[in-house]
DNA sequence: TAGCTTCATGCAACAAGTTGCATGGAGGTG
DNA sequence: CACCTCCATGCAACTTGTTGCATGAAGCTA
């Protein structure tokens, strides 16, 4: 399981509360590896009882705060997962199915919807790319930086690959739509999306 | 909900089986959503309820086939389906949470672990590109061909993105490992490789 | 015909992730 | 002080995906 690794991760790098470590991983592991606030104190349960992490008592401030530690165990179990052997995901994205459902029953309007998705794409990659320029910018960056310069690359090649889909996706769809082949199409069709004769 | 319409889908594109369904997935939509028999078959009893395909009785033949089709309900779910709007997927591959907690607690053996996945890779790449040589090799390809070979051609481009990452990842780690380093920003002075950056 | 294997279907239990809401403590405002 | 809002923690229920095993129906073999 990755989640309680990723925790131990990020309580690796600095110990903290539950509530910190959502907020961190909204800004850093949780672009990969994405986290609702009810996982993480779940899991950090978990791993307390497992003898991975210590909770100091909370302190006082806004609510209860709870800071949690890593041990010695976590960090050596820590160890031991990151060099275990481990399959590939697969892609599990609904764009692969949606783009072969298309194929049997459209046409549809379903270049409209890509649109949306390319748009958050563009935005992801923006993104990425301003925390590149702002975190590793330097010269001479150190091994911790190398390896996680190397995930935030991984990352933005990773939204090029998915706006190069899109994009084609999209292109495909209306080059089909302005030459309709054969065979009635259907008769489905809703007339609101005129296609824009401008090719991207 | 995916599954349910990768099903529909299959069920369209050709009627048959659950067991038969299964089969398919392990050689085509389920290298982009992996479904075992028992999700499956467990999803095929809800699409029925939902009125989205019909079961026909039982056959002889071994054990009892019980072959579903699509209804027009469900292509009509289908086509809605497809034209939804929807967000990315976060990557979420455990490779990306490794690499950051290879930098706090490293360094370990990962290099090892990650040449066993880069080979998974370089299988499913040849995998690909054999179903590409196979079904994607004519002139003229149809609406459907184009948008199927679309999404092999987007699995082709992932694993060549993955590729890379494991190579990156594992001549940073050895690398590092031959000019143990530390603090200081020391002289390091001959770089010899620079990281490779990735395809786009 | 008895026993073994394979096929197709399925149950049950679990693991992981999601969603909606609850609670109790701080702090701010009138 | 009374009230409201936000913060940090957490419960409960649900969905989705995984794992292990069970069962009945053919077919194969001796």
């Amino acid at each position: 399981m990755s989640l309680s690794h990723a925790l131990l991760t990020a309580l690796a790098e600095h110990a903290c509360s539950g509530s910190e470590l959502a907020a961190r991983f909204d800004r850093s592991i949780g672009y990969f590896w994405p986290a609702t606030h009810q996982q993480i104190y779940r899991e950090l349960a978990v791993l307390e009882k497992e003898g991975w992490v210590e909770s100091l008592p909370p302190e006082s401030g806004r609510g209860r705060k709870r800071v949690y530690r890593v041990l010695p165990a976590g960090l050596e179990e820590l160890r031991r997962w990151v060099a275990a052997p481990r399959d590939p995901r697969p892609i599990r994205d609904e764009m692969m199915v949606v783009l072969r459902a298309e194929a049997v029953v459209g046409p549809t309007d379903l270049a409209a919807s890509i649109e949306g998705r390319l748009e958050r794409h563009r935005e992801k990659l923006d993104l990425y790319r301003r925390i590149e320029a702002r975190d590793f910018a330097g010269a001479m960056p150190s091994r911790e930086q190398r390896l996680r310069h190397l995930v935030l690359r991984t990352g933005i090649a990773s939204e090029l690959l998915w706006i190069d889909l899109c994009q084609s996706a999209i292109a495909l769809l209306k080059q089909a739509d302005e030459e309709p082949t054969e065979g009635a199409g259907g008769g489905n069709g809703p007339p609101a999306a005129a296609p824009r004769s401008a090719p991207s």
